[in-house]
DNA sequence: AGTAGATTAATGGTCGTTCATTCATAGTAT
DNA sequence: ATACTATGAATGAACGACCATTAATCTACT
């Protein structure tokens, strides 16, 4: 009885690991239930002793990952005299670790329909994409040499402003809140100066001096 | 000849559009050939006199939508004398505006899948997500009542660092590059203070006050 | 004997794609 | 203007493959 329990638990498990990684590779409705039974080992039929339908194996994948997030962090909503900041520190470090321990090949819709692409097509594709990076990289570079910015990742901070503008598409509702440009206004300001503001960015600092450039030296 | 050729591309655009709807409303995968007739407004065989297959209709959507982000900010990869700062704006500014403007009710791997979830099942997972959402909205406020930060939107400020972490698994690889706890870190910085860097930040000043460590001369 | 787990086979359905055919129109020769 | 021809566009039907799911049956262990 608590044997076959353990081992049913086990199984449903092993199971779950298996549609989670073909969720994240191949997405949700390319993966079949056959796929899941051979990267499990069994056959299609079998998975329908543990789970009612495909529906449910998909809910407990999501549900199993956001309670990894939220576990973590559930503590924080009430606060427990720890600085703010390093709670901050904390709850992005913490859902940083589950986004990336879940990780695999993951992808999301662009790049999921990205795999859908023959090589050849794929690669104009991702030629494109490589266009973008390279360009705001110049552009982030040359503020750098130019005294706007301190040293840092040039890749990394691109990546950031990028992120933060394609995430868009998930949150944005157009009806309530900010409009666009006063969303396109707030994401600058956050690029520039983050959660600090404006008051003390070295971009006002720099536009209210005379102009003059720092050697910053080695590009790349 | 013109007149068929013109008929032609119109026709080709209206199935694209119909089609790149689909594909963002439902994905790739679970739009069917039948799903972008109907729409368009014709049988699915009609379809392949416009386009080989179904790739085709994708490549197509996924190419005119890059273009538009590329083309208005091409100009930029080489430097014309303008302000980086600025450079950089227009950059933020184009993408976003090319990125919403194609929206429609947009997801990505995550929420696509949420639509395949039955709709209290989807609940329960909304209501996990809504869970992070208040918690580091609350942490934020927390810091700014505490003068950490200077007052800004609360709810875009968590959006912005729910992005720029939930993007990591797009392009983040282990093997090359910094590692998890290097990238956390860069995250934390760059939340706090974006591309301004740490020297500045309110967060280091505050830091040495309140918790009366020695003041670090990190200035410059 | 009873039960959970695994298998084989089959269900009805939808998928992308192809096919032969027809319709509508435009160009050309008479 | 009339008739023939070429071509793009649209059609209904069908193909084979794969889908999620189920039913009946078998196996192995308690």
């Amino acid at each position: 009885m608590i044997q076959s329990e353990i081992k049913t638990g086990f199984q449903k498990a092993k199971m779950l690991e298996a549609a989670r990684r073909l969720f994240w590779e191949k997405g949700y409705n390319a993966t079949s239930m056959r796929d899941i039974a051979v990267s499990y080992g069994c056959r299609p039929a079998n998975i329908y002793n543990f789970f009612s339908d495909k529906e449910e194996i998909l809910f407990e994948v999501l549900r199993e990952e956001m309670e990894q997030i939220i576990i973590p962090i559930k503590h924080l909503e009430e606060d427990d005299g720890s600085s703010p900041i390093e709670q901050l520190k904390f709850i992005i470090q913490s859902h940083l670790k589950v986004t990336l321990s879940y990780r695999r090949s993951a992808k999301l819709l662009f790049d999921v329909a990205l795999d859908s692409l023959s090589p050849d097509k794929r690669k104009t594709i991702i030629d494109l994409r490589d266009d973008y990076d390279r360009i705001i990289r110049k552009v982030i570079r040359r503020g750098m040499d130019a005294g706007y910015f301190p040293e840092m990742d040039v890749k990394l901070a691109g990546f950031m402003i990028a992120s933060m503008i394609t995430r868009t598409r998930i949150w944005f509702h157009p009806k309530k809140g900010v409009s666009v440009n006063e969303l396109a206004d707030f994401i600058s300001k956050f690029a520039f100066h983050g959660l600090d503001g404006s008051s003390t960015g070295s971009y006002e600092k720099l536009l209210s001096r005379t102009l003059h450039t720092r050697s910053g030296g080695n590009k790349r």
